[in-house]
DNA sequence: AGTAGCACCTGATTGC
DNA sequence: TGCAATCAGGTGCTAC
């Protein structure tokens, strides 16, 4: 379910609500939730008494600074959702893992179990300091060293993205999927970049220019922080804040969901199709192979 | 080596 | 109405 700009959205709002959030008692309810540790008891012996200093975010992934030099890292999957509560609550279905501190909560809930919580190791140059969003101390978890930085980072070589971009054979939607180019672009935000940049979403990106593909990260850019200034895209209860409100730039989507309806920018048709075997909606009439 | 395909889950919706 | 098939915002492993 989410990207980048609700990924971020729930950053923001751990670092307003938990943060620092001292671990007092950790409780796994569901073992897939922990999957990457050793087992969901070794996670909670090891991250109770621990503070969560701060959190950060590339791409996808959102990641507390602990005080012992590791990071908490939260991925959301399709589904998850973080919730902080200040008092007490009741408990919530598709309930993976509760974090206390006196009586505030942090829950992480999933319906699809594709997210999960994991400890890992800080590493990295702290002369490499992205500005802002959490990373200001340079550092990332070891087991992300493969994701690049997302398209909401000053510091992403979008010249560079696309040279490496236009290695590729693949259509150039799977490309802009690959988070090790860029991050933070999912299903939605790459067909709203392509209608933007006016591109076929299963043109080989070998065959198109060099500045047309950096247009295309450039347009998931500006799309993305759009959607961050309405609180992230949601289409059903799915995707919510810290707070549990919905974001509200559904509305404001010009290609995903559209199918059937007629294009924003020119008198087509939008059509649905499938393309690196994810659902993909573009205009047929401005967005040419 | 790069790429396609599928598996991992639950739940809502669609179609027979 | 009932049930099976299909689809959903992501990632990562396997096998060509």
């Amino acid at each position: 379910m989410p990207e980048l700009p609700e990924v971020e959205v729930v950053r923001a709002g751990l670092e307003r609500l938990a943060s620092p959030f001292r671990v007092e008692t950790a409780q796994v309810c569901h073992p897939r939730a922990t999957r990457h540790s050793s087992s969901p008891a070794e996670f909670v012996r090891e991250l109770t008494g621990r503070t969560i200093e701060g959190w950060a975010v590339r791409g996808k992934y959102i990641w507390g600074i602990l005080d012992d030099g590791r990071a908490l890292i939260v991925h959301l999957g399709m589904s998850g959702q973080v919730l902080v509560d200040t008092h007490a609550v009741l408990p919530r279905r598709h309930t993976r893992i509760l974090l206390r501190q006196g009586d505030a909560t942090l829950t992480f809930v999933d319906q699809r179990t594709f997210g999960y919580f994991r400890l890992d190791t800080l590493e990295g140059d702290a002369a490499n300091v992205p500005a802002g969003r959490g990373q200001a101390d340079g550092r990332l978890p070891q087991v992300l060293r493969h994701v690049a930085r997302d398209v909401l980072d000053p510091n992403l070589d979008i010249a560079a993205a696309a040279r490496a971009a236009k290695l590729s054979a693949r259509p150039i939607k799977a490309v802009l999927l690959d988070q090790t180019v860029a991050s933070g672009i999912g299903n939605i935000y790459a067909d709203e970049a392509l209608w933007a940049a006016g591109v076929h979403p299963a043109k080989p990106a070998r065959r198109i220019a060099a500045w047309r593909i950096e247009e295309l990260y450039r347009q998931a850019g500006m799309v993305m922080r759009r959607a961050l200034a309405e609180g992230g895209t949601s289409f059903d209860t799915l995707y919510v804040n810290t707070a549990g409100e919905p974001g509200y730039f559904a509305r404001s989507l010009d290609a995903y969901g559209r199918a059937g309806e007629s294009c924003r920018r020119c008198t087509g048709i939008m059509e649905k199709t499938t393309v690196a075997g994810r659902g993909t909606t573009f205009c047929p009439r401005c967005q040419r192979k």
